[in-house]
This record gives structure tokens, sequence and C-alpha cells, in this order.
RNA sequence: CGCGGGAUAGAGCAGUUCGGUAGCUCGUCGGGCUCAUAACCCGAAGGUCGUUGGUUCAAAUCCGGCUCCCGCAACCA
């Protein structure tokens, strides 16, 4: 006996800082799918997930509910793997960042990284909240302050340990655009300009600014910044660098990683440095997809649009949802979710197609030879078409499986159950049943339907795995000739084989009246309250401030004289804006919301002390006023206006 | 002129490598059937292939200009 193949699979390890939603379910559902295919295929499958529970969000998350970080990451966690049980996924290992085999190797990589002269101490500057304690890149500020406190932020300093990066510059350009391992590959060059040919910047792998994280073992005050910790998991999950697990040989390189495209730059550039910087050998794939959008828009909690996947689920049942979210699924690109899409594609695919054929074969079946096929046959027209369709399917399946294009397999199963429904009109069994002499014909015929049906339901048996086995059961197929082996092969029912009628697989949903009943879910648990209620929390966590603070900003009237576009640039228009005394520039981040000469004569609000900046190589000598809001996943924003008063007029 | 992707029937998409009848799913309309979950099967309507110029016997496809959308980067004082 020669050791079987093995497989190992991973989805990214969630951040628990929110409950999950039908965006988590995407790239778990998909692995799950790909990991019991392979298993079924007779592969030794390892199907990692789990949860990444460090940082300084977790631990203000934390603070804010009055309990420990630990705590707070226990019960996200449970959440987590509670949903998972209910979509049915049959992952082999949970990893969390907290397990003490993980802290014990990500200390050891760590170490071995500093050892090997790829992390060096340095400092990492940025701008720092004394009152928070805390850095800030400047992406992170809000309108220029802290984004926790909304104080004002210095220029600070920070010691802090830095991974280098440019060794690997080369090695990792190759891998993009020279192997297979990004997939779809189209990203690459979109990764190579932005990042590599301009020079890989030294990744800050180090805090000291929280402690809610591993501590380095060779200087405390430090915790390990998110990137050695969490990327990780995948080989520590294995054993590496610990003494809890030792697959790390047997299932190490991993064959795909499937991440959305929001964490595909970590996974396609840090992750392989860090390997490399190990001496590890590189995973095989890297599967990107894209995200979910609810119609038409990103999901977004103010919205009131992120879908429980528990509801949905509970109404429609598990299978269905993995279903609508595989076949809506195409490697790189968005896909939308609507409610209508979703109950749409299930009464279609699944109610009218599949459903529909395994309930009007097995009721034929029963009604015409009360369950039991007689064993003489009679071939006919129509036959050899479904059969070579059917036994071409297993592998079709297969290579886009291996591709990791689970929507393009999907489609090629549908494509035999719409060739077995027009199987039935083109024979009319109900023709045959008429006269007695047909019955061989008519044997044959349902004959076929059921054994179509077996390899269809095998196959799928992997992505519905709930349902598939009803199926099964209800077309008389024994656990042996609905094996993945099998499936390859027509013709492997007993001739006489047994159906048993059962409930209808997936019911049809009425549509209108689902989406008024879901509609109705989504308003009563987000909707109107839930905008008061987001207002309502950020002006709480506003701190408050004394008058002299207030009066540090001086706030005056200016009349805009002139207004251009600041080319290269998307969002910024210059002003030019008369103070009462003078016409200073002003750039402002708001070309999305007004043209240029919309403004010109108006008056506004700035304020006038801000420090001068820099935006593309603009020199900005204050800001201008808006008010915003979130309105629908858009920004809105009008610019304060002000009548009445001349520019110069001070504002307190 | 930062990098890249895209614009094809009411909707969502394929076709573009390598020019030659524009295709799929859903929806709409008409017909058929009655085994089935008002399901299934057949047929039809519906497209100046974003715009504009060029190459060619022939362009959705190749080349140039333009418009709009989206992603990444930058940036929002």
């Amino acid at each position: 006996m020669c050791k079987k193949e093995t497989f190992y699979i991973t989805t990214p390890i969630y951040y628990p800082s929110g409950n999950p939603h039908i965006g988590h379910c995407y790239t778990t559902v998909a692995c799950d799918s790909i990991a019991r295919y392979k298993r079924m295929q007779g592969y030794d499958v390892k199907f990692l997930t789990g949860t990444d529970e460090h940082g300084l969000k977790i631990e203000q998350k934390a603070a804010e509910k009055g309990v420990s970080p630990q705590e707070y990451v226990d019960e996200i966690a449970g959440v987590f793997k509670k949903l998972w049980q209910f979509m049915n996924i049959s992952y082999d290992q949970f990893i969390r960042t907290t397990d003490d085999y993980h802290v014990e190797s990500v200390q050891s990589i760590f170490k071995e990284l500093y050892d090997r002269g790829y992390i060096y101490k340095g400092a990492y500057v940025g701008k720092y909240c004394i009152p928070c304690e805390s850095f800030w890149t400047d992406s992170q500020l809000v309108d220029g302050k802290c984004p926790e406190c909304g104080r004002e932020v210095v220029d600070g300093k920070e010691e802090a340990y830095f991974f280098k990066m440019a060794p690997f510059a080369d090695r990792i350009e190759k891998l993009l655009t020279e192997t297979d391992y990004l997939r779809p590959k189209t990203r690459a060059v979109e990764l190579v300009n932005n990042f590599i040919k301009p020079g890989l910047e030294d990744l800050c792998v180090s805090r000291t600014s929280f402690k809610w994280g591993i501590p380095v073992t060779f200087d405390e005050k430090h915790v390990v910044y998110v990137w050695i910790d969490a990327l990780s998991n995948y080989i520590t999950a294995l054993g590496y660098r610990n003494h809890a697990f030792n697959d790390f040989n047997k299932y190490w390189p991993a064959d795909v990683h499937m991440v959305a495209k929001d964490i595909m730059r970590f996974h396609a550039i840090i992750w392989p440095a860090m390997l490399m910087a190990l001496d590890v050998p590189l995973p095989k794939h890297l599967a990107v997809h894209g995200w979910i959008t609810f119609n038409g828009q990103k999901m977004s909690k103010s919205l009131g649009n992120v879908v429980d996947p528990f509801v949905l689920g509970e109404r429609y049942g598990a299978d269905a949802i993995r279903y609508h979210i595989m076949r809506e699924m195409a490697l790189g690109a968005d896909s939308s979710f609507s409610n209508e899409i979703m109950i749409n594609r299930i009464n279609s695919d699944l109610a009218n197609g599949l459903g529909n054929l395994v309930s009007r074969t097995v009721a034929m079946a029963e009604k015409y030879f009360g369950g039991t096929l007689p064993p003489d046959r009679e071939e006919g027209a129509f036959d050899s078409e479904l059969i070579a369709e059917a036994s071409a399917l297993r592998g079709k399946v297969d290579d886009f499986v291996d591709k990791t294009q689970l929507q393009n397999a999907l489609i090629e199963i549908f494509k035999v159950v719409s060739r077995a429904n027009k199987y039935i009109d083109e024979t009319a069994p109900w023709i045959l049943a008429k006269d007695e002499a047909n019955r061989a014909r008519l044997a044959t015929v349902l004959y076929n339907l059921l054994d179509t049906i077996r390899i269809v339901a095998t196959l799928l048996s992997a992505f519905m795995p709930t349902t598939m086995p009803k199926a099964l059961e209800q077309i008389g197929a024994c656990e042996k000739c609905s094996s993945y082996e099998n499936a390859g092969t027509f013709g492997m029912l007993p001739k006489d084989v047994t159906v048993h009628k059962g409930e209808a697989l997936f019911p049809r949903i009425d549509v209108e009246k689902e989406i008024d009943e879901l509609n109705n879910i989504f308003k009563n648990s987000a909707g109107i309250d839930e905008e008061a209620e987001k207002i309502r929390e950020e002006l709480a966590n506003v701190a408050q401030i004394d008058i002299d603070t207030f009066a540090a900003s001086d706030i005056r009237v200016g009349e805009v004289r002139a207004c251009e576009k600041v080319k290269k640039s998307k969002k910024l228009l210059k002003f030019s804006i008369f103070d009462g005394a003078d016409e200073r520039t002003i750039v402002s981040g708001i070309a999305m919301h007004y043209q240029p000469e919309e403004l010109v004569g108006k008056k506004i609000l700035f304020v006038s002390n801000l420090k001068p900046v820099k935006l593309c190589g603009i020199e900005s000598c204050g800001m201008i006023l808006s008010a915003v809001r979130e309105k629908d996943g858009k920004e809105e924003l009008q610019v304060v206006t002000i009548e009445g008063m001349p520019a110069g007029s001070k504002i307190c």
C-alpha cells in the first residue's frame, strides 16, 4: 500500500472583532466543498480554519464590554464554531492564535528570523496620541485626529522590530508573474506595479503600544504585531516549531490558501517573504475571490444589510445557502447577494431543476412499478446522449475543482440536470406506461434517469452535504454505488433498484412573500434605529474638551476666489480662499462631491491655524469645514456655507 | 499623463488569444405536455457589441482618440 496523497487547504483566520456574517461563510464554504471533494477522491485532506485573536482592537472591544480580552475572544470564537457547525463545515482543525502551541511557534519563528538577521530593531515613526498612549498611521487618523478619542496627535517615535522585505523582492515578483501561485493571475500586475517595483518597504513586526499579543521572548516589552502572528498559523497548526502537532512534513506545502481580495496583498507578498526567510517551501496556490455585495452595495452594519447566515439557513436550509454562495462566486470578481437573486437561484436550479427531477423520477418509479424496477431492458432513442453526458461529468467537475473554479463545476453539473429533464420529455414515460408491451423500455428510461441522478447527487454531495444523501436515499442508491469511484461510470445502480419517495429536497419558495418577510426581519433587527444608535455611540465616544481646547482652533469665514482640480488626484480640490486680508491656498478632499466652479464666490468656514502640509505637492494652509454622513454605503458631503458675514469673521 | 480591469438583449454574464452566422442563464411572450415542487419541454421577441476614426473583401474581436464605471496605489488637515 502506498501512502495516500495529501491535500492541505486553509481559510484565513478570521478577526473576531464582531460576529461572523455571510462574508465569512463565502471563503469557508468554498474551502469546505473543495475539502469534501478531495476527501471523496481519496486524498488525505487537512482543512484548517480559525480565529486571529490578538491586537489592539480586540483589547479595546473587550474593555468596552468590561471583560478580559481572553473572555471576549472565547465568546466570539464560540460563535464562529457554532456557525461552521450550522453550515456543515468539515474543518479538521480550528486554530486560535491564543492557543499555547501557536504562541510557542510564533515566539520561536520570531527569534529565528531575528537570529538570521531578517529582523532588526528600529524606530517606528508615526502619529502619537499622548492620552491614549497609541500610535497611528496617517491613514488611520480621523480628520487628522486620534481615531479613538478625537484629540490631537503629535509626531512620535516608537521602538519597534522590522522585517526586511527587500531581499525577497525578485523571488516574489517571479512567484507572482511566472508561476500559477496567484489565482486569478490578472492581479499579479497590480501587485508588482504597486508594491514591488517601487521597492518593498520593511515591515513593522512588533509593537509596544498594546499588550494583547504574543510577547517577544528576548525583549519583553514588545508584542508580535499581526503579520508573523497571524500568517504563520498555516504552519503552526501543523506543528512547525511546536510540540503539539507533528504534521508539518506530511501536509506542507499547502495546496490552497483561499482568501478574499482585501487580504490578498498579505498572502501574495508578506507571507511568501516570511517563508523564504525561514527557508520553508512556498504554498502551491493562493485563490483570491471577491466580496459579496448586497443589492450592489458593500455590506455594512449601518445599512442593516449584514446578512445573518443563521436567519437565511434557518429558512432555506444551509445547503441552499451554500449552493447559492458557490454558484455566484467567480474567482476574483465580486458577486452580488440580494434576497431576490438568492431566492430565484434556489428556485430555478434547486427546486425546479434538481429537486423536481428527483421528485418526478421517483414518483414515476413508484407509480409504474411500485417502487422496484423490473430487470428487463430495452434501449432506445435519446439514451446514448444522456448517458454520454452523465459519464463525462466527473472528469469535468474534477478539473474545475482543481482549478478552484467551483462556479464552473456547478454549472457543468446542472447542465446534466437539465439534460435529464429534457430526456423525460423526449421519452415521455407516461405514454410508455399506457401499454404493457413497453415495460422494458419504460424500465430503461427510469433506470437511466435514476443513474444520472446518482452521478449528479454523488458529485454534489461535496457541495451540499446534508441534502444529497437524502437524494441518494430516495433513488435507492446504496453507500457503495454512491461513491466517487462509481461516479465516473454509468450504470452502477442495481438493475432492480428500489426507490423511496421522500419529502421535497428543496421546497419552492414564494419569491414576493419571502422578500417581504426578509425585509421585515432586516428592518426590525437594524434599520432606522440602527442609525440613531450609531450616532448615539459616536457621540458617547467623543471625549469632552474644555473651552480653551476649543478656542485653540481658529475658525473663520472665507470667500472662495478660485478653485481647480488637483491633477493626478481623484479627491483633491485646490482652493484659493480670501481670509479677509489675503488669499491663501487650501487643498480639500471633496472633488468627489463638488465641481470646482460650483463653490467659487461662496462663503465657507475654514480652520485658519492648522499647520500647513503638502498634499500632492501643494501646500495647504487650513481646512474647509463640511458636514458629512454615510448614506446607503456612500458618503454624503456638503460644504458649510454662510451668508451675510464678510470673509475674516471669526466663529466662536 | 501612477498601475490595472471593464462597457455585449430588461438583468447578470460568455465570446476578443488566432477577425468571417452574436451566444448562455434569469425575466417576458406564445405553444406543448400532464410523470413532477403552478414544476418540465419547444419556440419567439428583444442587441447600431460605450463613442469615434482607421486597417481589411470582412471588426464585438486588430490599431488610435474620447467618454463613463470599477479595483489597487496615492490621498481626504
